[in-house]
DNA sequence: TCAAGCTTGATGCAATTGCATCTATTGCCT
DNA sequence: AGGCAATAGATGCAATTGCATCAAGCTTGA
């Protein structure tokens, strides 16, 4: 656990683990989606946090922050979801440079929808695999990688 | 029997924060490989496979098994080892199809190079922030997400 | 033997990503 | 106020990815 320029096996095999299981898993959930017809996951992680920001909506500094996406990456996003009519762009009164993102009524019907898959991805791929006490030690777990860590 | 199939709190959470930490370290590391001016992960998971592999080499498809890289994204992924003298062609008597691909001694040169770098990232991201029976337990937790899932 | 179908790998084209840079504001400091 | 760095967001261009399809070789079965 002291930090050494060489990684322990043990620390390896976690990694790999990881990365492998990450990917596979979001290439599920990916396909689940793509399957359905419905956009990829990345709209859905910019249109969950435009619906929990509610009516005031976000900045796309804010998204950025959030959502861990590239500012160009999330510039262009928001660009695509603008001429699907999922998101609007506001003006904001006391900062000329910027703007206010906020989800449509269609975006939210978007965000539903693609829920209903999304989520039974979830339950299949992650949920029916552990138990409860076992999904909540992953998430201690994988808490403590996170930057920065968090303890729950 | 209609079910929901809604995934429980516990699920989701371990889905995000799966989702986001490997985002995340992935990123991590492969800053690290670039500030060091080194080839991206995917080409070191490639060469670690033909590496292992030996002078026997292996066939397109079988790293496609072991990397779960999309065949086309293999197919380019090779030419473009080629390009740099990592690995060459060899065809396949038994095959005409076929080809067999082999690591050469630059790109043995190349792997070891970029694992002083990326094994030192999996130390600093994962190794220095768990315990040795935290790292296994965790990869206990994500082998069972695996599909095969594995029992180690 | 030979047509039909499968496997292996490559590739044209469109969409997305990454990088660098650009414009427009804003805020700060003198 | 004026100059200058910092911030917010967009964009041109190159590289990569994804999709669909292709070509070549192998295999099978009547």
């Amino acid at each position: 656990m002291t930090e050494k320029a060489a990684p322990s096996p043990e620390a390896i095999k976690a990694w790999a683990r990881l990365m492998r299981v990450s990917r596979q898993l979001m290439e599920s959930a990916e396909e689940a989606l793509k399957a359905a017809g419905l956009p990829p996951l990345a709209w859905y992680d910019v249109l969950h946090e435009l619906a929990e920001a509610g009516e005031g909506g976000l900045r796309p500094f804010q998204l950025i922050e959030r959502t861990l996406f590239a500012q160009y990456n999330i510039s262009r996003l928001l660009a695509r979801l603008e001429a699907d009519g999922l998101v609007e762009k506001l003006p904001v009164a006391d900062d000329g440079r910027g703007q206010t993102i906020r989800i449509t009524p269609k975006g939210r019907e978007t965000r539903r929808q693609m829920w209903a898959v999304y989520g039974r991805s979830i339950a299949e791929l992650v949920g029916a695999k552990l138990s409860g006490d076992e999904l909540i030690m992953v998430s201690a777990l994988l808490g403590q990688l996170r930057h920065p860590p968090v303890v729950d």
